[in-house]
DNA sequence: GTGTATATCTCGGGG
DNA sequence: CCCCGAGGTATACAC
């Protein structure tokens, strides 16, 4: 990881146009090819970047950065206040929880605490716009579409509505019910939901991982 | 700017947990407030971060970042390779081109090249889910609502029929027809649209721009 | 490779 | 503040 103080000018050309007049930033070149042009602000987004695959060519304060598919970045130093490279090393990388993906299993282990009666019949139910989140057999027999966020907007809701339209072509499903699950249901969503009778059920992430009985397999 | 090279350990607890192993790493702390932990690889993305607004707190090696909304990242350090302060300064800012804002001002400019006879009413016409792009007249007087992608997938033909279905609801505009316009319109997302009765146009940024005067077509 | 969904998305704009 | 939409989104995963 080389580490570039420079007072530099850079212009972007590729996907978009992009251009930053000279000023004093940060420039990082990771080893995995990457070049990355920070300002002091903006939390941990770059003003500019460019990801690998690119090759990285320096002659006479310019540092030009270029794709394969043609996207070029040209960096010009004014002056140099410091630069320094480190190894640092391949990273053991990082570990989390708490994503869609647990929730989606903790709730399949107990899908009877969506409603009662209810019966899990398949995770990630395949349809040719897709995987299904959960499909579910209801007390009475009714197929039930499950779509599952952490945060549930609009755009969730619709993504449930076209799956349900595919399984409703299928005889043995038809028709389907539709269940929109997440930890936070946003009131437009819970509206543009309930107008196309689709249920909502909001979850408790700590509930579902404090009650879950170990003892039930996920798969 | 604080470029911190260190072996470090992390832990993140908020809208997920995390974990990292210790491993050297680049910590950068910014003016704005932010934190972010890089490895020498994920091109600009950290392995781990917090965003302003957060307090900072240094004690024996171990560095604790906290939002007051109860998230928190704490870094433990092992061991400091380098740990560099530099005054950059306030950024004059990126300024870019070849966005969705600018197809939409080209496009704006010039309905008739959607289709003939095309009269714009406005940009960025008010609904009660969000501003349609552009709402049309057509050379019949049918109201148009057209949605505009940089990249057309279905989620952007989703939103369209949503503004469509509430713009339907006011008799001055009801029945609309729905156009989707794009540089690129992905096959999926062309079949569904038209399986709903949405018209997809393609268009030519260069072309837009550039070249074409106002009288030649864009396909 | 394309297509789809997720993200501690981030970021900016408007109410 | 939240809500909404765009992003050079990036990234993972299935087909």
């Amino acid at each position: 990881m080389r580490l570039l103080v420079t007072r530099c000018s850079v212009e972007y050309q590729g996907r978009l146009g992009a251009r930053l007049a000279p000023a004093l930033r940060l420039i990082v070149f990771k080893a995995d090819g990457s070049v990355a042009v920070h300002s002091d602000a903006k939390a941990y987004k770059p003003l500019n970047w460019m990801n690998p695959p690119c090759t990285v060519t320096e002659a006479e304060g310019v540092i030009t950065v270029a794709t394969p598919k043609g996207e070029q970045l040209v960096i010009e130093l004014h002056e140099v206040l410091s630069d320094q490279t480190f190894e640092l090393g391949d990273d053991p990388g990082l570990e989390k929880d708490g994503v869609e993906a647990e929730l989606q299993q903790l709730i399949a282990a107990r899908v009877e605490a969506l409603r009662e009666g209810f019966r899990l019949v398949r995770r990630e139910y395949p349809t040719d716009l897709g995987p299904v989140d959960l499909l579910c057999r209801d007390a009475e027999g009714n197929a039930v579409v499950v779509e599952i966020k952490r945060i549930g907007e609009i755009a969730g809701v619709d993504q449930l509505l076209r799956y349900q339209e595919r399984l409703d072509r299928d005889g043995t499903l038809a028709p389907t019910r539709g269940m929109f699950v997440a930890t936070r249901i946003k009131p437009q969503a819970r509206v543009y939901a309930e107008s196309r009778g689709v249920e909502c059920v909001e979850v408790d992430l700590e509930e579902l991982r404090g009650g879950a009985p170990p003892d039930l397999k996920l798969f």
